[in-house]
DNA sequence: CATGAATGAGGATTCATTCAT
DNA sequence: AATGAATGAATCCTCATTCAT
């Protein structure tokens, strides 16, 4: 009945998923995305996801072994969409300047508008990264940055509006810090600041402030 | 780390614990800290921190009610600690440039010493601040640093030597961000880049390039 | 005495049961009734119970949620097993006086052979009915026997046997005093008056005794 | 200090209680008797009686032994209290008819006024007796009433206006039946007969119909 | 691929009671 | 006669996981 239901819907648009093996996994890792993301690692309850899910709890342990491992699923999962971010651009052909403005602002849009990610990531760097430690998919992919990066720096350089002696690797962490802790602090900060950060116009203001105190930064002494 | 300090000052002077029921309590808060901080709220065992503990997992409901009431408790001490930071100094009468420095530097290394209070504040934030929300006490004693911000700003900005643009907030998450992320993210940062953030090479680094970045931003235009 | 009859039953024939799941929840509900009824609702013990079955305590919060959870399961199946006392018998067609001294006697036997019923419900008042007000399936079927009763006194008023100024109500209260209170209170009151109320001799003199008191109260003046 | 206080009041009003120490013990027993017959033996709380009490807790082991020790003592004054009920009275030289009807009333209103008694005694009850058993004290005073209840009996039935077949006991029995149900199965019977027996009005009816059926009963034939 | 029933092991919490002072 | 601190032993409950079908 509910598999009959899956079938046709997965003819009808048949251009997503392969299959119904295929559409059940993406359903069970989009629900614990939420779930690991809203309660953590121990606090996410795998009833509660099985739940939220069409299908029934034995098909996590099918598809994913356990607990452990559809949590590395998901993580996995949310690291390979960022992927995209950096490669599909294609902004390295850009003015340095203007490259760096548009990575600035895109990533700070992403993590603006994907919190379970950063609270994902959150929640990994509290039990110390020892599940992507042994994603190494993870890793291959998401260090692309620091060559984009590099050539916008080393451009720059050549050409005289950027400083020389910045590394792509302290840039990231720079645009990062920033475009991570306003979402993933954004509870705590809120509260003792009595500030809401996802308000549209502190957004505004914030997304400019980080392209000029970068590009302040960049500059040539 | 807290947990050091505390028994150290208990034998260096006695007088500091009034009692054992103090005594007690601090242990507790100690041992507490570094499981909440390690394990997060779910993750965390009464167990586990009852048996490094000098008492039994019995104390812990007598004086913290339950696992809950111990969290609060744990976090409510952890930035009530962090309040001397910003009024101690008594920064706000040396001349602006010299004061931000200071407070980037501050800031700085109290995060990079202080692991266990940065991954509680991302446990909170994972659980969305409900907790913090509710402890009052913190709110007050920690928006303090924008009085002093605010005052170091002024006076920049009227000596002419800080643009007049820039809001305590606004500088105070910068400087934060920075300050938590390195040590928040270290560890996914750390696998994916394939760097260690808490090198001392590294660690000297980021601190000067936070000086300067704020610096900078901070410059008339 | 509940559970004697289950397994009974089961045994004898098969078809009872749909499954093994019913025969579980049944079992349990039988052990509880006894436990709930012997200690109390804060005297009962989950731990003592699931011994006590063929199953473990995990099937307890598996079908029943909770401690409380059974509790309102075994009292709503007592009060369900009420119902037929009244509704079956078929007493409306009978000559008034010996209806009401057929209920009289069905009553009478049903309390003396039911005593963990009898102090179910003594629990239930002692934690001021909390626990049946939730349980509007029993308020449903328990007070059928007021129409029974009703009919009754209609009839015997109609045909002058019986006074026509007793409601159903107060008839009813009176009856169940006597045969709940015999068995409630035999303790105590045997304790105190050094009698034996559940002694045959005793018991047949009782039946006769209401029966007689309540055809007097009834009679026309 | 708070013994200070006590001292003061006890010389103040000296007519009461001889020393501090009763006045303790009688404190004690007030908050537990309300505790026992609310929540049950097992449902009492020790903490929760010391908190309302002037004293601590201590002072419940220190006079009470422990919890049952308390509550062997909250059954004993309990009991202890009704004594006065049939003996004060002197209703054995009234008229018979007059003096049962007076038995009844008394009874009836006692039980109504002493809801936390009645309550006690399911508690007891639900326990099989097994703490009364032990209390012999109770026994030798309350067995009283049978005799006052024999002597009218016998006198009523010498004058022609009682039959002689009835024992105290089983008119004991009757009356107490009639008066304790209505308090001690208030919630259950008022729940699923939709009535309030506390009623002004539904008592006043129910002490007429007491007496009315007691003395139908007892009419000789 | 799918499901409801079942569970061992562990986890949080509570309780009556005692101890040091 | 009194008190705050402390506790061992339960007691209720939950969790990830597996089994029978």
């Amino acid at each position: 009945m509910a598999s009959r239901k899956k079938k046709a819907s997965a003819k009808a648009g048949a251009e997503v998923f392969a299959n119904d093996a295929e559409r059940t996994k993406a359903d069970i890792l989009a629900v614990a995305t939420e779930e690991f993301a809203t309660y953590g690692l121990s606090g996410a309850r795998v009833d509660a996801i099985a739940e939220r899910t069409r299908t029934s709890k034995r098909m996590i342990y099918y598809y994913f072994k356990g607990k452990e491992g559809l949590y590395r699923a998901v993580l996995e999962k949310a690291y390979s969409e960022i992927r995209s971010l950096d490669t599909q651009v294609g902004i390295e052909d850009a003015e340095p300047v203007e490259a760096i403005r548009k990575i600035c602002e895109i990533t700070f849009d992403y993590d603006e508008t994907h919190p379970f990610f950063i609270s994902l990531v959150s929640v990994e760097n509290v039990h110390r990264g020892r599940n992507i430690a042994k994603l190494t998919s993870i890793k291959r992919r998401n260090a692309g940055v620091l060559q984009v990066l590099g050539a916008i720096l080393a451009r720059g350089a050549r050409e005289g509006v950027f400083r020389d002696d910045v590394s792509a690797l302290d840039l990231h962490l720079f645009i990062s810090s920033f475009c991570v802790f306003r979402v993933s602090n954004r509870f705590t900060f809120g509260t003792i600041f009595d500030c809401d950060l996802s308000d549209t116009v502190v957004r505004t203001r914030h997304k400019k402030m980080l392209v000029e105190a970068v590009l302040r930064y960049l500059q040539p002494v």
